[in-house]
DNA sequence: TCCTTTTATGGGAGCGCTCCCACGCAATAT
DNA sequence: ATATTGCGTGGGAGCGCTCCCATAAAAGGA
């Protein structure tokens, strides 16, 4: 069995309750007292019992990390590699520990989580993969457990962390104008997700600020896929834009390969700027021009945020991350190409 | 303030210990008794603290996942994620809580390790990335919570679960020797790995049951990385092997890089076989040939294996899991290709 | 019929910790 | 000198639960 703060105690010869305010640095402790604690906490190895500290202070230092369902496919994506390693980094520096909630589809995210959010474990959530009309949302406001969200949900009143999508997608749009293109084409994210609909309308605002119009027959949607890329670049080569703007680096590797099968020279024939920056410069021929959003820093963010909730303060908090334009070879913009360190 | 089992046991008309009975499934409960206390927390959603029942129990029905330093360059690798997924399902699957290690370096792992495994809040750990002479593992063996490995440790005394990499690079050697090939070479993985060895003593076993030997000139080592494959194979080029083994996929898209360049037809001059399989057929040019490791298997086999430890069977028990040879394209082994499903 | 066994239930104890209050003693103020 | 403050310390209470034991009621055996 292992040591209790009786334990530390009787070794240094002092009370429970003196060892208790050593271990959680309070004061009135003398100097003499507490050197003599501290010595038996290091020899012996003691750590407090993580069970009976949370249940009197209604604090577990716990937090958990909700990836919803489709997890098959999304785990794929580089973007949730990055943002694990964020929130773990951001909980390892704040003395938390991370619990990942990966469900596989929504009978298990049924089942599971209301066990989760009332049984006192956690002190806080972050959930990812926000959708519209999230279900898990709507149960997590009957809660009164600290929720942080990443990505935009479409209801309000909840504290997220968001790349900023709209902006990202304005830059295309200016870098694109700002080239000289004219016939500027968009391959769309699913707008059924906050951040296709905050590229999509970026990107036409951006276009709107230098009166450029985005005609019907330059606009395609995609799947968030390779493919749906690569059926969506086919589908606009027959209206020959110039140029195209692609809301996802994933859709523009399908787009990239449309482009190549048809002959079509990039940037030469075509400039193409895409959207996430999560993938090295080296995935695509020619090198992706791309919108690059910090993913590792969203999730250390998310954790961030949701500190602040957990002690008190009131939300909802929203932190909207700025997102860079990565210039490489396919907007064709070499002149003014800028190094990139990666 | 949320319920607790006494509030439960008073709406139902019961004591505090009948209601506990009826949610721990124990005997001598009325079935009218049974009845009211299931009604009540169905229509209140009490769900029991976390931090009461593992302080009375000892057990948190929480299990932990390592993924010591390197997080980097590991975390890319499409085989955390299949192996993270596997953990998380037979997780959900058990009821148990996943908690996500990651420690960045040792100094990360240093501080936060003793904490975690002393603390009681864990009822068991999975470790990953074993690395020769693991400095967690002689820390492990010092405290009492049970633990289950991924990947074969260089002591021995410790459960885990492995892939075969021993039979499997055994497999590669037999079908390499069976399509006729002379002039066999092997691009080894680092041997500081279990894994890399067991695939290069597998691979040596494997020809010398056909008596061919492997000369010293057809042996080249990998770093893991593509970069690796890619020098290792210009390497080998020089002394004309008609067939490699390549330790890792990783390296086999480097090493095909290599040869593409050098203007080596694969399979017709050369034939290659991978290890792993774990990124689609459609990443090479031409489809990797490869030895399939199931990934996703072997975290689900850790849980299990950490279950059965946990309930106090005693080990160590080992499980090793069968990889399969998938034939594509890039072995010349048409003739006999088996469709394979993705 | 009475006595023994079984079944159903309630309450005490205690898991290891933190918080609060009370107490003793030294330092300061009157 | 005594009264007042403060600090350092110990012990009680209690967080919400599970386990054990005691007890009451029901069932069985003689």
């Amino acid at each position: 069995m292992s040591l209790t703060l009786q334990d530390i105690g009787r070794l240094a010869g002092v009370s429970r309750s003196t060892a208790s305010r050593v271990i959680n640095g309070h004061a009135s402790v003398s100097p003499d007292v507490r050197r003599r604690v501290e010595e038996v906490i290091e020899r012996t190895g003691y750590t407090p019992n993580a069970a009976a500290r949370s249940l009197v202070s209604g604090r577990s230092g716990v937090i958990g990390l909700v990836i919803p369902n489709n997890v098959h496919a999304l785990f794929e994506d580089p973007y949730y590699s990055r943002l694990i390693q964020g929130v773990s980094g951001a909980a390892n520096d704040s003395d938390l520990t991370l619990t990942l909630f990966l469900f596989q589809n929504e009978a298990e995210e049924a089942k599971l989580y209301p066990r989760v959010v009332t049984s006192g474990f956690l002190d806080g959530l972050i959930i990812t993969a926000t959708r519209m009309n999230d279900p898990l949302l709507a149960r997590v406001s009957d809660d009164d457990i600290p929720i942080v969200m990443v990505g935009r949900p479409d209801t309000s009143s909840v504290s997220y962390v968001d790349a900023d999508n709209h902006g990202g997608a304005m830059q295309a749009a200016t870098h694109l104008v700002g080239l000289g293109h004219k016939r500027i084409a968009l391959i769309e994210a699913p707008v059924n997700t906050t951040a296709g609909l905050d590229r999509l309308n970026g990107f036409v605002e951006g276009l709107a600020v230098y009166d450029v119009a985005l005609p019907p027959n330059l606009r395609a949607k995609g799947k968030f896929t390779e493919l749906g890329g690569y059926e969506a670049m086919q589908q606009l080569l027959a209206h020959r834009p110039d140029s195209v703007f692609i809301a996802s680096d994933t859709m523009a590797v399908g787009a990239l390969r449309a482009l190549a099968e048809a002959g079509v020279r990039v940037p030469e024939d075509i400039a193409v700027v895409g959207f996430d920056g999560l993938t090295p410069s080296t995935a695509t021929t020619p090198a992706l021009t791309t919108l690059r959003q910090p993913a590792a820093l969203t999730g250390r963010r998310s954790v961030e945020l949701l500190t602040r909730l957990v002690s008190g303060e009131d939300g909802p908090v929203i932190d909207i991350l700025p997102v860079d334009l990565v210039i490489r070879e396919s907007c064709g913009a070499t002149a003014t190409a800028i190094r990139e360190s990666v």
